[in-house]
DNA sequence: TCTGGGGTCCTAGGACCC
DNA sequence: TCTGGGGTCCTAGGACCC
């Protein structure tokens, strides 16, 4: 544990309201709310003015409406948003190489990394106004709150403190009982249900927390949890600040403006989100091995589907070809609000002219492209029976399973004989092939046209 | 006037392998 | 014919955060 306060958390306030008073002079001073206008929209950010009225993020834009009739409601503008998150968080890299950034409107600072050492709390104070005014001109006017302590978990409630433009610095030794009188919830981490356990165990405060052993948390609220919760409850946080963490996964989804019934109009939306997942991915250099479908009914459940290929992959086609296998599986009887698709298993994406011919040669993963699956079919592709197309022609299915076919070639030489293996992306093949080679043939026939 | 979109992390069960 | 653990990978769902 650190022995002096050099951990800032810094939050702009009224993030995406703020920036739209900025660029539009004739909304400051009244209220503002930003978020979707739709029928189904939400609020992201109300300005202060708006709060008052007791508008809130995550509130629905019609309750928003019934609140506050007179404020203006603005769609988001994340270009704009992130130019001036990026403006910002420039400002505190400026002042530490140690910059973790928790959304675009969110940061720790880590003041040891910038080789600040044996801070008071009034050098921290003074530290905090430097960059609460630099933020200012750098960001065109905006404010900041600025929370900070010898912990990670102390900075960021700190933070909330004195909103809006405050900076609370909380002095080293007095971490457990600052926290001691306040809800569970102001744990980040903590939310509805895990409160709700809490409260059914007589624990409300983080006072009732610390009272509590370890081993008895853990029963109440898992393993993972509980013990994390123990930890921050008890002060004993020291958690790294770290500056640049990989994304695990990229998605789109869409809530529409009334529930969809129609498969074929379901399609051709999941296509065009898979195409915009692949465009992601690439921009980020990276490709994916899971693609998962997601859909929430009408009644607001919500489903999700998932198959994870062979090999990853940042090719829209294959992307949306296994989104829409995995549609199809989905139930969408009585209409769906929201659709999804996402990648996940992420790896870094190498750029396919890095490679040279022979490691081409060597490249583990190869693709086929599989003809279409009939709907009645319970298991993958039938061995003597389907039909593949790949870079050596076109051949049979030899055998299948794991993600993986084998495929015989009648016409074609490939680098490893008559019969080669590929991975492919198709979910079914995860399940054993329904019958082993050189069974099931009398379909051969039908067949035969579409192998020209 | 119901409930966004982008994420992260955890859990639990089943398949599969040794 | 019955019966092991342990580890890893995959899938689905849920809690939570901004």
């Amino acid at each position: 544990m650190r022995t002096d306060p050099s951990i800032l958390h810094v939050d702009l306030d009224a993030f995406f309201a703020a920036v739209e008073q900025r660029d539009k002079p004739s909304l400051r001073g009244k209220p503002v709310v930003v978020g979707g206008i739709g029928l189904r929209g939400v609020v992201s950010t109300a300005s202060y003015e708006a709060r008052k009225y007791g508008v809130r993020s995550a509130m629905s834009t019609a309750e928003a409406r019934s609140r506050c009739p007179h404020a203006a409601y603005l769609g988001a503008r994340f270009e704009v948003y992130r130019a001036t998150s990026q403006a910002v968080m420039a400002q505190m890299r400026a002042l530490s190489p140690l910059v973790e950034p928790l959304s675009l409107d969110e940061a720790f600072v880590d003041l040891a990394a910038a080789g600040l050492s044996n801070l008071t709390v009034d050098d921290v104070q003074a530290i905090a106004g430097d960059l609460k005014e630099a933020i200012r001109e750098a960001s065109g006017g905006l404010t900041a709150s600025v929370g900070a302590g010898t912990s990670k978990l102390i900075a960021k409630i700190a933070s909330d403190l004195d909103k809006p433009n405050g900076v609370v610095v909380v002095p080293p030794g007095t971490e457990a009982e600052f926290l001691a009188p306040m809800q569970v919830t102001v744990i980040p981490g903590v939310g509805p249900a895990t409160a709700q356990r809490l409260s059914m165990a007589g624990v409300r405060t983080v006072g009732d927390l610390q009272q509590l052993d370890e081993e008895e948390l853990i029963r109440q609220v898992g393993s993972a949890h509980g013990s994390s919760l123990y930890r921050l409850a008890t002060a004993s946080d020291d958690r790294a600040v770290v500056s640049d963490r990989e994304t695990k996964s990229i998605s789109i989804e869409d809530t529409f403006e009334t529930d969809l019934v129609d498969r074929a109009l379901l399609a051709a939306i999941g296509d065009r989100m898979a195409h915009r997942v692949a465009e992601r991915l690439r921009k980020a250099q990276l490709s994916g091995r899971t693609v998962t479908v997601k859909t929430r009914m009408h009644d607001f459940t919500t489903h999700t589907r998932s198959s994870t290929l062979a090999g990853p992959t940042d090719d829209p086609r294959v992307i949306a070809r296994v989104a829409r296998r995995l549609l199809e599986d989905s139930d969408i009887s009585g209409g769906i609000r929201l659709l999804g698709v996402g990648m996940s298993s992420l790896a870094d994406w190498i750029q396919d002219d890095l490679f040279t011919e022979s490691e081409h040669d060597e490249a583990p993963i190869e693709l086929v492209d599989l003809p279409e699956r009939p709907r009645d079919r319970q298991v993958g592709y039938y061995p003597g029976q389907d039909v593949v197309h790949s870079q050596y022609g076109a051949g049979w299915v030899w055998g299948s399973g794991r993600g993986r076919v084998t495929v015989r070639f009648e016409t074609a030489e490939t680098p490893a004989g008559p019969v080669r293996t590929f991975a492919v992306e198709d979910p079914e093949l995860t399940k054993p092939a329904a019958v082993s080679p050189g069974e099931d043939k009398d379909t051969e026939n039908d067949q035969d046209g579409a192998n020209e």
